[in-house]
DNA sequence: GGCCATAGCGCG
DNA sequence: AAAGCGCGCTATGGCC
């Protein structure tokens, strides 16, 4: 953090009320650090994503805040504006009247160090802090509306865990970008020159794996082929009398023809070389650290996004990189079954619950309602969840919806609401946006009826209102569980460096290695109590303590 | 040259 | 008639 930035900083008490005068300050992180030490307070401020990223490099730690950003977004979207501007100016204008400003576009992916980074600071720096005024009635307003938003939970108050839950996310988010994933360039390395062979002496050139791929390739089709071009491909097959619709893995795995093996092979390698090979560590990886910009309330349901380096994508065999320090190691807590279990216990399905007490509940459902077939039980929920009505899954279907009706109906009501045009809300009260935004491009296909009722897109919404119910309880939870493990882990040298949906991975000397599976236990029981209180389901953990993150799983 | 849509595949 | 959800990233290929 350059030296010299300043901001206002003013005390109030928990509910807003003003407790002393406003004070301007020159090095805000110092005083900041002060005031933690002291009264270990909730900071309030606009951005947690813009703010703390400069005090966690100026050394400094919060334990709690108010992001008013993320706040805003949830209680928009509770409000059906869903997309509105979210920034404290925005805010401000609605309460006022005046013009309500566009939000920034988001700061793009940039390696460490980039050179827009320094630009970027001093844009920052340039600005003047926000009013203080604007904050406390901004604050005043989402108290308000906090208490009246909507949730799936009954009774009140959910959607205020809600938002203390996403601002205790943002917290672990900055850390974490900031902490970074250990990372062995050198095990990279060495694992793709064992995978892809030596790279090419021309920079950016395929490496010699690849190249003799695409020579046999060629050799196979009989002529050249750029096997990256998809069209190229198509017409290769097509000149070989096979006509493909798509140049798909699962397409080209029932196709019989000597091409297909070497394609297979070099879409897999080539996808490797691409998307994480010695480009991606030289953009990515410094001193020893992967670091990427988690994005807490980034995707619809609640689930975090991250912007560069693909950080929620990382392949498993590239995993072999993800080292802990000497003396360190990783513990990896993955959910298991987590969805199902969300679904068991929002639903509060007697039959389910009670399967959801056990440590396989796929297992459970198998003993109960499908003559012991486990994978049958697991496609009929899994089915029921995702919408899928055909194939494999009707008859596994019609034994769910007879065993299990509550659930069974929570996911279908979720359906018919979206398929109508209506809303569905999470637990905690995150509410869909509405079927005039159009979620995700390409959403529509040709030939699908406009109309919202009863056309195929009708339906592809109701498999997203019914997906985003589970999907973003499950993502609450997730964020509950991350706010208590950070908690837990305040006092030791355990660090948070992974997170992705359902996963959690906590890097920290092997002498913490025993406190941290029980930090992990202990904030998954807090999670399930503060969300579903008194259910009978479980939420366990598979928990691996490795010094790769390989190994785990 | 930049912009945008699409294809394809990695993760949960 | 059949229809599984959510993402990010990098390539190609058509466009201006």
């Amino acid at each position: 953090m350059p030296s010299g930035a300043g901001g206002l900083l003013r005390p109030l008490a928990d509910d807003g009320a003003v407790l002393g005068p406003e004070r301007r300050v020159d090095d805000l992180a110092s005083a900041v650090a002060a005031i933690e030490a002291r009264d270990r307070p909730r900071w309030l401020w606009p951005s947690t994503a813009e703010l703390y990223p400069r005090l966690l490099a100026a050394g400094v730690r919060v334990e709690r805040c108010h992001d008013l950003e993320l706040a805003e977004a949830i209680l928009l979207g509770a409000e059906g504006r869903w997309g509105q501007p979210r920034s404290l100016a925005a805010a401000l204008a609605r309460l006022t009247g005046d013009p309500v400003p566009p939000d920034p576009p988001s700061r793009a992916a940039l390696p460490p160090g980039g050179a827009q980074e320094s630009l970027f600071d001093e844009t920052f720096i340039a600005a003047p802090p926000p009013p203080l005024d604007a904050v406390l009635r901004v604050f005043a307003d989402q108290r308000t509306r906090t208490a009246a938003a909507p949730s799936l939970a009954p009774g009140g108050g959910a959607v205020r865990t809600l938002v203390a839950a996403e601002s205790a996310a943002a917290l672990v988010a900055a850390e974490m970008g900031f902490t970074g994933l250990p990372w062995r360039a050198d095990i990279h390395d060495a694992l793709l020159r064992e995978l892809l062979g030596p790279p090419s002496p021309v920079d950016g050139g395929p490496p010699a794996r690849l190249v003799e791929l695409n020579a046999r390739l060629n050799e196979a089709f009989g002529a050249r082929v750029h096997p990256d071009s998809p069209a190229e491909v198509l017409r290769a097959f097509a000149r070989q009398g096979i006509t493909l619709r798509s140049t798909r893995r699962w397409e080209l795995q029932h196709v019989e023809h000597p091409a297909v093996p070497i394609l297979l092979e070099y879409k897999e390698l080539y996808r490797l070389w691409v998307a994480h090979g010695w480009s991606w560590l030289d953009q990515w990886v410094t001193g020893g650290r992967f670091r990427a910009e988690y994005i807490p309330g980034g995707v619809v349901s609640g689930r975090w996004a991250t912007r560069g380096g693909g950080a929620l994508q990382i392949p498993r065999v590239v995993r072999k990189a993800v080292v802990a320090d000497p003396g360190w190691t990783f513990v990896v807590a993955d959910a298991g079954q987590l969805e199902p279990r969300i679904l068991a216990a929002v639903s509060a399905d007697h039959r389910l619950a009670r399967a959801g007490a056990a440590g396989d509940l796929y297992a459970a459902l198998a003993a109960e309602a499908f003559d012991g077939d486990r994978t049958k039980a697991k496609v009929a929920l899994l089915g029921a969840m995702y919408g899928q009505t055909g194939g494999m899954a009707a008859p596994a279907l019609a034994a769910l919806r007879r065993f299990y009706p509550t659930a069974w109906d929570l996911v279908e009501e979720a359906a018919r609401t979206g398929e109508a045009g209506g809303l569905v809300r999470t637990w905690l009260g995150r509410t869909c946006p509405p079927s005039s935004v159009s979620w995700r491009e390409g959403f529509d296909e040709p030939g699908m009826e406009v109309d919202a009722r009863g056309g195929a897109r009708g339906r592809a919404r109701g498999r997203f209102t019914r997906n985003f119910v589970i999907q973003g309880t499950a993502a609450e939870w997730a964020l509950v569980v991350l706010a208590r493990l950070r908690t837990h882990l305040t006092g030791l040298a355990a660090e948070l460096v992974f997170f992705q949906h359902d996963e959690f991975v906590v890097h920290c000397p092997e002498g913490e290695a025993e406190a941290v599976v029980a930090a992990v236990h202990t904030a998954g029981d807090e999670a399930r109590r503060l969300l579903f209180a008194d259910t009978p389901v479980r939420f366990p953990f598979d928990v691996a303590v490795v010094t790769c993150y390989a190994e785990a799983k």
